[in-house]
DNA sequence: AATGAATGAGAGTTCATTCAT
DNA sequence: GATGAATGAACTCTCATTCAT
């Protein structure tokens, strides 16, 4: 016995997480792939297991259950984006910040639209599923209200603002659920030739007295 | 027999006729109450026919599964507002379509959250799901297409900007699930705003080169 | 009130009578018929009425339940020609009886081919499906019983030939469910020949020990 | 890692296929003694389970339905006996071919009468029910054919004949499922009787003109 | 750590039967 | 007598979860 032997053991006990990290990531791959082609609520446990070549009791030596691996699998799907996202806005001026915002998003959310289906589409409840728009939301939202303090949006409520322009992204992503053009850029675009210009105002005219 | 006795029986089968149309008003609201709080997946055959203190059997007499009657429940109760928002625009000229259609719609989805809940929650797939703002998309997109032959919005694509502005009611929309205020006036307001002026041009600067 | 009330009472009594053996008669037509299309156990109470163009609870002013529209469908379907062949036997010379058995028999089972089926076929266990077998059994048991007394079949034991017999005349029946030839002369034909001739010998031969 | 730990893997997995093979060997047994008992439209799932002492859910996991596990029953309790009949009729000079195969028949739907009344009784429509008479059908026509083609049964038609034959020995086994007594040879002297002798001509006379 | 046979709670669904009309 | 909406027991089948190997 000496630090060879040590050595050895800790290799093997590397080598077993290691392999143990494998496994848990071919569940996360299998249920993605899963996930995105029949739905969250269609999908079984050993749906997933088949399609990762796994036994079925291997799963819950991972996961609690399909709704853990699900979030997980959106948790650490959007993770990366999400600090992606956020660190390139900080380290834009400020007035700069919303189009990155916008474009980022756009740009992986269509890198990555089977991800964004299962986060928008499956789950339980709402509560999962508004869970993707959560970070926009809330990044928006500081945005937002940084310039309300500055006077610039004294006649808008911040954290409605925030929901509706996560609105305008959120269904721009859901439209490549169906469509593949425009691409992000394109649809970057649109996106803010609509929050500059808003709509041409003759067709805005409200009726002089409301019911 | 004479035609008193055929009037009768023509009674006799209405009334029965009456009877079955209101248990099958029971049943579609004791699912709309289910669905609401539990929502669709969660939500069992025995729990909407106990909602509806009915045998589970006679579930099936009107209904074929769980699915027609979430359809039944979501396509009835939109029937109407669908029509509703619809015969008010045709009345009003071109330019105040939009402001109209908008207000309506927040009006009614105010009025009927839980209805709205259910649609935009619940539900087999997307399909299902996304049926609920499909009007919506399809009267926006006429309004828009028309402005678009004219001239009026050359940089936009009208169907997607449909689809955007059904973002932003939707999250309107979806904003009522966990807050009662801003009303519906208000909030029509606010996304009128929106549309109007956009937001301050003073930061939504790009930067020049893109990635 | 006076005779011709009571006539007239006596009338409506006897048309109502009439009503409902013509119900009834509806019924038992209606279920031979799904019995014949769909098998016994695949057909429900619902299917009868419903091709008997009457209402479910009418059923059950006539029947008690599925068995007992069975039992007397049978019952009543056989009972004529169990009548008649046995009315046409004791009309012939006792050598006669058992090929006169047979033809009628025949001809019966192939003019109602579909009653046969049903007998045959269907029905709760073997206690209801062996009841068609039954009156053929009886009689040839008791012609064969008459034959074992007066010595002409010494070697046979009369109810064991009585069923072998029968088992030929039911294959007989059996083959018309597939095939519509031969007829049901020819058919008896076939029969009597090998009741009288039985098998050439030289291919009956048994082994010297057995084992 | 070396060749023994593979062999004990294989071990392993050997004697969970032997486990699992016995699991389906219960059921199989449990479900001959349930639709012996009770009919196969009378049983369900949960009593052969119950009978063989295992979840409900197990059923699943090795017959789709309860037509499956009945099926499997007939085709494998039959098979060895088709074979075994076959194989001892084809060892036989043809002359002996006829009384070998209605002896054996006879000698292993006595020992296994439980299963022949399944197989005769049970099962979904004719189909299945016939399919247990096909092979002996089948045996028989060859015989017959063979025989035909040398002239010797020139007044039969094979297929027909059979029928009767397989009609005879078919009695004779449900004769089991009330009585004891004959025991499988003196059945076959009896059959093979009157396939030899047929009946004595007097009276299987037939009236000269036929209606 | 991995396996997969076994489990049984629970969901959906059918249908014979009743009964108010 | 006739009706058919309503009923709920009974059944089939699925699937998340466990556990001996």
């Amino acid at each position: 016995m000496n630090d060879n032997s040590v050595t050895y053991q800790q290799d093997g006990l590397r080598r077993i997480s290691r392999k143990k990290a494998r496994t848990r990531a071919d569940l996360l791959a299998a249920a993605r792939q899963v996930f995105a082609a029949r739905g969250y609520h269609e999908t079984s446990i050993a749906e997933i297991t088949q399609a990762a070549d796994v036994g079925v009791g291997t799963f819950y030596l991972h996961f609690r259950d399909k709704d853990e691996i699900f979030t997980t699998l959106i948790e650490e799907g959007l993770r990366e984006i999400r600090e992606q996202v956020t660190s390139a806005a900080l380290q834009r001026p400020y007035e700069q910040m919303l189009p990155a915002v916008v474009r980022l998003t756009f740009h992986y959310a269509y890198a990555e639209r089977d991800l964004f289906r299962i986060a928008l589409t499956g789950g339980e409840q709402l509560a999962t599923r508004f869970r993707a728009q959560t970070p926009l939301i809330e990044g928006l939202t500081q945005i937002f209200a940084a310039a309300h303090e500055q006077g610039l949006l004294d006649d808008y409520d911040p954290p409605l603002l925030a929901h509706f322009v996560t609105g305008i992204v959120t269904q721009g992503i859901v439209w490549w659920f169906e469509n593949d053009e425009p691409g992000p850029d394109t649809m970057t675009e649109q996106v803010m030739h609509l929050l500059r210009q808003g709509l041409p105002a003759s067709f805005l005219v409200e009726e002089k007295e409301t019911s």
